[in-house]
DNA sequence: CGTTTTTCCGTAAACGTTTACGAGAACACA
DNA sequence: TGTGTTCTCGTAAACGTTTACGGAAAAACG
């Protein structure tokens, strides 16, 4: 069914070697020849095994990315994702590499996968998300030396990785003075418990944000969620409960921002009216919300396509000339103001 | 770095011949060197390359899945896959496979992508989506060979390959029963322009039911778009330019109604108020929307479980007891009535 | 004890590539 | 003519597996 180099050889009449090189386009091969392997290469449909080059070359040239659902809404996919992988694909695809992402089941934290995917070495390097404060995936990963990256930072695996990550903290920092401005001084912060990294980065933004402002800390208005809408829901009312209620949230996560909308309006309060509300990350969930969502935005595209920059550059076969430069970068996010704060 | 079966063998010394039998669990291995050889693998944490076993095999033991962004708004994923994706991985991964999510550009329908991943045998099958009326791709495979399965039905490649679709037809009649049951005798209907068959599954739903009820089908009343929420918004004031404007709309797509309702507002008509609207495949983004949208809900996740067992039972290594039989099936669409119609 | 069967394992080929090495031919140069 | 260089190609090994085949040893059987 399929041709191999040695179809092509035979049909040619020619060393399976001679094959190989016109193909790959090295020197030492006549112009003419290299034409007739070409030619006879398309006649033929023939295309390089890959798993074959794989082995003999030992890189698969692929890279892998881990894609981690969240349990939860079965119908509530990540729409976050969708505009990375198209930046990350579109790089990845202009220096000849595959993307192959990885699904794992919702839950577990893919630590499993992702050592099968490196032993057995599926692809070149991996590209992580959903990083945590500490992650056992990077430590991992740094450990058994394979190439990775990462959307977002962690504490772990030492500097020695490049990853991109959203300005968090910026971003808790713009939204207090954002509502301060607004005359808030009541303001709650609502993050995942899970320890994702950026709930710490939020939180401290949000933090130094209030002290800035002399406004007192107060542990009341901050509360851990999980990190889907039922989290949001569940959550929200604990920041709710005091005498001196918040007049407004931050929500650090869209879903949990829907959920907590919810069971604020099961309270009768209306969000852009009796609170205001601001989410960090946003989605077009947060647009087409009613009230539609102060929300901030990332890049995805772009970011897709500069995290697979950095990732390239990290790999020995496809640095550039001044080397293996290993960066990291955080990227701001844009406010959209909108109907709800 | 890593340990090959040769390492194994030398450090148990014995051949590398009776290291694989033992792995693989093959009968004519002795107990005890069994125990021997699994203990070892696990101290030199031993797991098999993964190209090496391709090239022998002839087979790599992954599904791909084609994902196609659509090209749009950069901000709006497709939640619809995630969910989907969910399910087929749960199941391939009972059966020992790993899916692949191969991305591509938006824009290009992937037949360039999907010869790729065909000819360099980079899986042993592959599940498409967005299935055309005509389907270029779907020709391609069944006239290569290669195994695969489509989410949704096509017109092409004959009747041998499994594939799971959604009831468009029902779901577009049923609309239009629920509507008229309701009051509606001037209903319009939006889909996609590409063929995509969806869109014509839908409007055979929609035209039957309208006959049904001795409703003229008014070609003035149905329109086609570009697949996203541009397209929604630029073609729906098409149908609202008749001097006998229709009191419902029903849109093909999630997306396209966003849009829609964006063009609506602007003429100052308020779905769920002045006009109904219905939209054919239920995402979060029709939950949360304002007014809420009634809406068409699929099954995602049990679907993706489904397909998966029907390409597996396609597949000659993997087909049951009942051998290779062929399944095409059709899933019910549930109504989520809300608040928009 | 001789013969047959069973158990277990080693040998080696094969999958489809790439690439180091070497060799023949052509050419250049003195 | 002799020597060195350049072009071009064939040979064969190697990547890490799996598996058909055969054979030695052990067990079973008469």
């Amino acid at each position: 069914m399929a041709s191999s180099i040695h179809d092509l050889a035979r049909h040619l009449n020619i060393s399976i070697g001679t094959v190989s090189r016109a193909l790959n386009g090295r020197a030492d091969v006549n112009a003419e020849t290299r034409k007739r392997v070409l030619e006879a290469a398309r006649a033929l449909n023939y295309s390089p095994n890959q798993s074959g080059r794989s082995l003999r070359q030992g890189a698969t040239r692929s890279i892998a990315f881990m894609l981690q659902p969240h349990p939860g809404d079965q119908q509530y996919g990540e729409p976050f994702f969708i505009p990375f992988l198209t930046g990350l694909q579109a790089r990845l695809a202009e220096s000849g590499l595959d993307l192959i992402v990885v699904m794992g089941a919702p839950g577990d934290y893919q630590q499993e996968r992702l050592r099968r995917v490196v032993e057995t070495r599926r692809a070149d390097a991996v590209v992580l998300a959903w990083t945590r404060r500490e992650d056992e995936r990077i430590d991992y990963l740094t450990e058994s030396g394979f190439p990775f990256a990462t959307l977002g930072r962690s504490r772990s695996g030492g500097k020695a990785y490049p990853s991109l990550d959203l300005d968090f903290e910026k971003a808790g920092s713009d939204a207090v003075d954002r509502l301060v401005a607004r005359g808030h001084r009541r303001i709650a912060a609502i993050r995942p418990a899970l320890n994702l990294n950026f709930g710490y980065l939020f939180l401290d933004g949000y933090r130094k944000a209030l002290k800035r402002h002399g406004i007192e800390v107060d542990p009341g208005l901050i509360a851990d969620g999980f990190i889907n809408e039922a989290g949001g829901y569940q959550v929200t009312p604990r920041v709710m409960v005091s005498k001196d209620r918040p007049t407004a949230i931050i929500f650090n996560n869209d879903a949990m921002a829907l959920g907590g909308c919810k069971a604020l309006a099961e309270m009768g309060i209306r969000p852009g009216h009796d609170i205001a509300v601001t989410v960090i990350v946003d989605t077009p969930l947060c647009r087409y919300f009613s009230p539609a969502l102060t929300a901030f935005r990332p890049a995805l595209e772009p970011m897709g396509r500069r995290l697979a920059e950095m990732l390239l550059a990290a790999l020995p076969a496809f640095a550039g000339p001044e080397g293996t430069r290993i960066i990291r970068e955080v990227w701001p996010l844009e406010l959209v103001a909108r109907e709800s704060d």
